[in-house]
DNA sequence: ATATATTGTGCGACTAGGAGT
DNA sequence: CACTCCTAGTCGCACAATATA
């Protein structure tokens, strides 16, 4: 006696509906089965009593955590781009509308944090993973993939074997469209400030720098520097004070882009009059009094839920084949790319600022 | 048969170690009470089937899930701010080395948001919660402490009923160390330039300067406006413009010391030689050539870490009251206040960059 | 009586198969 | 035989109360 105040129970209802406990399973998980009378009846004694499954007890018996896994990369100090806060939002909203939770974890980068993935799983505390921060020669996909684990990462596996679904930012076609932009404001001479060889990210970029220049029939013209203000600064500098300056400089990141804005400045020319800049991530500060960086918006939130329907997808199908029946093929491993928007402001062309107020 | 592979029990391991399934179980929970070869035996068959224990299964028997819940905030478009990613990193670190998890879901502001925390609680899916981004009038501490939900908050409440555990950070304290380092720096006429009366984190700073002010026998002159550049820019416009103009801006937030640098920089004075400029939160771009502007630094990563540690404490004691004995007098609402730290760069000291380098 | 290891039992929900119309 | 509902057994673990030295 005394048990306390405890939650209802799947038991608590029956007895307070007259019915069985399996007749409650069955108005929650296959309504169909049960009539409608006692359907009704079963219906309003779950809302009378509060009533919610217990999900520990229903993780144990359909062996299904209804979770998906998270591991939250090192905050980066310093950085910009606050793109984790979005991608955490977007993924915790997706799944909580299809009754999933996410489950935040941490590891320490490479190999040594690939446990914790392992082991969340033999806990059964989560069915599958979503990855970000993706890096070139990412071990985690491969190593997941054999083991059988569902994942889906946001950011493409930069390796040669394509393993395992992804959704990306298409930052060929970005680069492309920003291109395209200031070609379609007259310039002619559209430099690339990039980074160093041999970041996924940055060489997907530049092609599509490379590519746009072509289709387009105007030189190309590539400066490359680490990410920060001050290599944009210099790289700008450089080229402006060139034989042939550039018109146009479309950057690999926003703060490149700054470092040029800066360095246009410097060289008494009006950003967007004279230099046009265009920058990469819409950070918040582009869209500052001082700076209206014109800039290609990543459709974080959409990727986050495009990374939580594929897994779900993925789960079900898993979670259907009962008896390892069937197997079509083994599904492939879809990929998506999303486009990123170019959002137009006084760093290219003047009349934007004035146009959005 | 057939049963597909299987993640192993406390009974695969039993069998594989010749003793019984509770014996197992000790070597896990109380190791003490095992023979030591007794439990060396079974600690090798553990790591030899790779075996950890099914969490739904011990959380159903425990009744507790070793999990924290937190509710993401919607991503504030354009904030310069990033606190979010770095909190949520703590606090998932923190659980992480006490074997807990951090359990994300989302909800809608007000009053409607509250049934996904007491849902949480129902399903027995977290133990408590962990706040943040607590308001004037937030109506979640009442209501979780109403229901006996354990929680602790990263922000005070602002409310008079001050209800709940919390950590913060001491804003008051943060400007007086502001308004102490231009002070010594040989500036006597210093402003503050805050936001709107009724903003809890506003008034409270805006607290510490007054404070500061009285304790150094300096004149006080506080402008206010609202959170932007725009605002910053015009407030330190205003005031340089005056009759006895300020040598020194502290302010509230750095969105408004941005703009602050900038209205400084228009009348061509040197931020840090001939006027000095104070910033708060110490966001990523205040580092950045071109700013260099000293600001204060939350503690945001001590702050999540004690938030768990004062949330872990509270669940203790809460679980160790088997049949609801003792509660000798309700334990405290323990509150945190944490120090923030002055970043001291160029937009105060000119030198300061050097020194750094 | 003290260490140590072993059964029973139940947490709360789902699955399977059977009983009643 | 359909439709509806119910009884029995299970998931993996930990608590409680026993057996064996």
């Amino acid at each position: 006696m005394a048990t306390g105040r405890r939650s209802p129970t799947l038991e608590s209802v029956a007895a307070a509906s007259g019915v069985s406990r399996q007749t409650v399973s069955n108005v929650i998980n296959a309504p169909d089965r049960v009539a409608p009378p006692t359907r009704a009846r079963v219906q309003s004694a779950i809302e009378s009593l509060n009533y919610s499954p217990n999900r520990m007890a229903r993780s144990l018996r359909t062996r299904a955590s209804r979770a998906i896994g998270f591991c939250v990369p090192p905050a980066v100090p310093n950085r910009l781009n606050p793109v984790l806060d979005r991608f955490v939002h977007a993924i915790a909203d997706a799944a909580s509308a299809r009754g999933f939770h996410v489950l935040l974890f941490t590891a320490p980068a490479g190999p040594a944090g690939l446990d914790g993935y392992a082991e969340l799983m033999a806990q059964q505390a989560v069915d599958g993973f979503a990855l970000s921060e993706t890096v070139v020669n990412d071990e985690r996909q491969a190593w997941l993939m054999e083991r059988g684990i569902p994942f889906v990462a946001f950011g493409r596996t930069w390796n040669d074997d394509d393993s395992g679904a992804w959704v990306d930012v298409d930052g060929a076609a970005g680069v492309a469209a920003a291109v395209d932009h200031v070609h379609g404001l007259g310039h002619r001479r559209i430099a690339f400030l990039g980074w160093p060889r041999g970041s996924g990210v940055g060489d997907d970029r530049l092609g599509g720098y490379l590519a746009a220049c072509e289709r387009l029939g105007v030189p190309s013209l590539v400066a490359r520097g680490t990410e920060s203000m001050a290599e944009g600064h210099a790289m700008a500098s450089r080229l402006l004070g060139g034989p042939e300056p550039p018109t146009a400089l479309v950057c690999v990141s926003d703060t490149v882009a700054l470092g040029a804005l800066r360095a246009v400045a410097r060289r008494n020319l009006a950003p967007g009059r004279d230099v046009a800049v265009v920058g990469f991530d819409d950070t918040p500060f582009a869209a500052l009094p001082g700076f209206e960086l014109t800039s290609l918006s990543q459709p974080i939130e959409e990727a986050g839920r495009t990374v939580v329907r594929m897994l779900l997808k993925h789960l079900e199908r898993k979670g259907s084949r009962r008896g390892e029946a069937h197997e079509p093929g083994e599904p492939p491993a879809t990929n998506v790319l999303l486009r990123p928007t170019l959002v137009i402001r006084s760093s290219t062309d003047p009349e934007a600022s004035r146009l959005a107020r």
